[in-house]
DNA sequence: CTCATTTTCTGAACCGGATTCAGAATCATT
DNA sequence: AATGATTCTGAATCCGGTTCAGAAAATGAG
């Protein structure tokens, strides 16, 4: 029946409209100040209304979590088509995550939220599993860039597994990121660059996965070589507006 | 006067109370679920009282941070004024940290959630400054551990400043410890071994940082030695006990 | 020891924000 | 147009942090 399917479509729609006007609101003025009240009131409706939709607080901030988790799996997707040697391919997934980062900072700032405890202990059983669902073709991702590598012989099979880095990489990223929105801590530490620092240690990290034959770090050169091509090549789209990769 | 002394020790004494039950809380039920009001009546005082000594619910957070960062200090410090080779020494830190971790696990939680952008933002700029100064003291021992190696010759005075080791290292250990609290995470990244896995991601980042002359990464067994050997010289009196460093 | 004064403690009251739900409004169908 | 089903509404409820007027305890002078 198409009226059915009317009200889906709107329902889906409205869904959409809280969800930005949650994330609109997280961005202006923080999770902290995050209110269902007035998210449902930025849309015209009504409290309830918003409930309908979302069965508590958590649960919004869950549902965006889900979408950060879909971009994220997106740009991952980019470096597992990209055409590129093996090495390059992964440490694209780094510049991937930190390119997402720039574009998605309140959904970045977000995850760190929900998968700690605070959250995650507040979200049942199934809503866990449900996050970790969706994260599974993250790692599908990371499994097919092994394989290649594997395959194409430039990554001992016996190594220390490429999900290590990925982990690494991903726990590293969160953590910069978070001492990037803490005011104060750049300055205290005297970091001036701190995107660069955090590639550069993902480089120590990427060397140490077992290559074959051994191959040397990315210098200071290659690795700003390699970040462009991969901003150029595999995010063009991102990276042109001016509010785009630039502290990059 | 006598009696004034009395006063200070009785409120110093209560206030160590108050949030020894506000972090046994957290302990037993996460962060989430601290009330003011449970800790007060688990110290059998009014809630009036309890905010004698803390202003509010986040000012009790952060004190219980910066009590944090002391421990954390001392722990710092041990490895500072411990006589090993230079290498072994900046590895201990990371080593500390995770002992650390595996100590006051409700201490390093609450760390993640203090310097994640919700309490940052809650907090006065005053308390932001205060927070940032006691972490001066961890800067200072790095800076003097830096200090000895260049004199010893054996690290490059223009190379790539420990401190980024130190705060990879530092993000690092954080998002493991929040992967190893995060329930259901390990099982879905099949990773039995977390904390080895970040000693060895440790030992990555330790060997890009420029060694004279280079030198190669620990392997696996001089890796277990080192491991063992911090605990043991450095360590013993927090390793003893059941619950000490087992799954180290 | 008693009383006045100061200090400390108390918990009921207040307040903001998440959540609920009884009724109002809207929609679909006959 | 009437009726029943569905959706929307926002006032009411609940919960937990915070406050503050008064109760209780401590102090010290007489």
């Amino acid at each position: 029946m198409a009226i059915q399917d009317r009200k889906e479509r709107q329902l889906a729609e409205r869904e959409q409209l809280f969800l930005s006007a949650a994330r609109e609101q997280i961005c202006q003025d923080g999770l902290l100040s995050l209110q269902m009240a007035k998210v449902a009131r930025a849309c015209d409706y009504a409290t309830g209304t918003l409930y309908q939709h979302f069965a508590s607080k958590e649960d919004l901030l869950v549902a965006i979590c889900s979408e950060l988790v879909d971009k994220r799996v997106e740009i991952f997707n980019r470096l597992v088509t990209w055409d590129a040697p093996t090495r390059e391919r992964i440490f694209g997934i780094a510049v991937g995550d930190i390119i997402f980062a720039h574009h998605y900072p309140e959904h970045f700032r977000l995850a760190q939220f929900v998968f700690t405890e605070v959250v995650w202990q507040a979200a049942s059983a199934k809503r866990r599993q449900q996050l970790l669902e969706t994260s599974k073709p993250m790692g599908d991702a990371v499994q097919r860039i092994i394989e290649d590598a594997v395959a194409a012989g430039d990554l001992d099979p016996h190594g220390r597994p490429l999900l290590e880095m990925t982990l690494g990489q991903w726990t590293m990223t969160l953590g910069m990121h978070n001492l990037v929105h803490a005011e104060g801590v750049l300055e205290l530490y005297n970091l001036r660059d701190p995107y660069r620092m955090l590639l550069r240690q993902l480089n120590a990290l990427l060397n140490g996965l077992g290559w074959q034959p051994q191959q040397d770090p990315f210098d200071e050169q290659a690795l700003e070589a390699l970040v462009q091509r991969i901003q150029r090549n595999v995010f063009a789209d991102l990276c042109q507006d001016q509010n785009g990769c630039k502290n990059l």
